[in-house]
DNA sequence: GCAAAAAACTAAGTGTATTAGGATAAAAAC
DNA sequence: GTTTTTATCCTAATACACTTAGTTTTTTGC
């Protein structure tokens, strides 16, 4: 029998097209080798575990969102980059939900350390520094813009918005008008100092 | 031999001890077997499968969290109200991690739409419901708070938080008084119709 | 062509979930 | 208090997913 052709980097290429098709919930390695036509003990050539290879599509996602809001805010400030920042990440939950739940994965110390995920959390630094505001007031409004993201659109796609009367595209734009404006505020303390 | 006096209700209040203990995603019904000294199929006497019993816990976790945040507002309004009722979810997040993770167990439509979640949303309403919001205004401000709660427990529980100067706790505090400015703001554009 | 390296396989063991059917302890009926 | 019935719990078997160990076989490099 001719050979599958299989490497880590064809591995992950499947895992990637998986949790996209199926989501990350639905990657596993019984499900690549019937893919590959290919006994599952022959992934082990490749990957460690299964586990290698979930962390190595979470960087993958990490990756492409970090590179989608890069380019976003490139050449933006203010209130357009923190728009271009946030509507990055809606987009790509909304486009790709496998790899935003890959991209939630909890990794190791140091590999988080190294991600792509440092990225984004400088993306965000730099839309608040074209805010002027001071080192500490940008990890806060990170934290705060960061964690409104992430809760809107877990719940948005979990469908808890879905049965009342306003779109949820209506509060997001709310929301991040909101945001936006108690941000803005903070810059007038900040350059007093 | 004895019988090891199992049923429903037995179960699910085990289930919720091994979610308290080692988390939700650690919930599953060979580990309930083996507390009960029981054989696994034993269970299935009293229980339909796993995510029957995932459900249950689910339930229960809402109607515990549904039942903090009530007591919490309870003759509170405007700003209090709002504080009370984030710091009560933070607080059950931190106490009960494992409960948290159940709580967000994605329900049915019609099972979720009869579960305590409804009330927590009922909770939210009522307290901007105190800042004179018109219904609308209401929901978006629900939307808001929650969105920034839910994702600032993530990312606070997941460590993204850990590695920045800031206390995650001073973000916290930050990110709760910005919303409470900020959404104060629209009930004067409110009254105003 | 042959030896070494790498790819893929077979075999075996572990863990969880689930169904079907049987044994029996406990409860209900008489 | 026996008998009948019910419900509890068990054994057995199947289905998947993950993992390790050891073996065959294809490539590749000399």
């Amino acid at each position: 029998m001719p050979r599958a052709g299989l490497s880590r980097e064809r591995l992950i290429e499947a895992a990637i097209a998986l949790t996209e098709a199926d989501g990350f919930v639905a990657l596993n390695l019984a499900a690549l080798a019937r893919g590959f036509g290919v006994k599952l003990a022959s992934l082990y050539a490749h990957v460690r575990n299964v586990d290698d290879l979930k962390a190595e599509v979470a960087l993958n996602a990490l990756r492409r969102l970090a590179d989608m809001v890069d380019e976003a805010i490139a050449g933006r400030a203010g209130r357009d980059a923190l728009y271009a920042y946030a509507e990055a990440q809606r987009d790509f939950a909304l486009v790709h939900p496998g790899l935003f739940e890959a991209a939630r994965h909890p990794l190791s110390e140091e590999i988080a350390m190294q991600s792509a995920g440092v990225r984004i959390a400088r993306a965000s630094r730099a839309v608040f520094r074209s805010y002027a505001l001071d080192d500490a007031d940008q990890v806060h409004a990170t934290r705060l813009l960061g964690s409104f993201l992430l809760g809107f659109v877990l719940l948005e796609r979990s469908g808890s918005f879905a049965h009342s009367a306003p779109e949820a595209a209506d509060s997001w734009a709310r929301g991040l008008e909101s945001l936006h404006m108690a941000i803005s505020g903070w810059a007038e303390k900040d350059s007093k100092q």
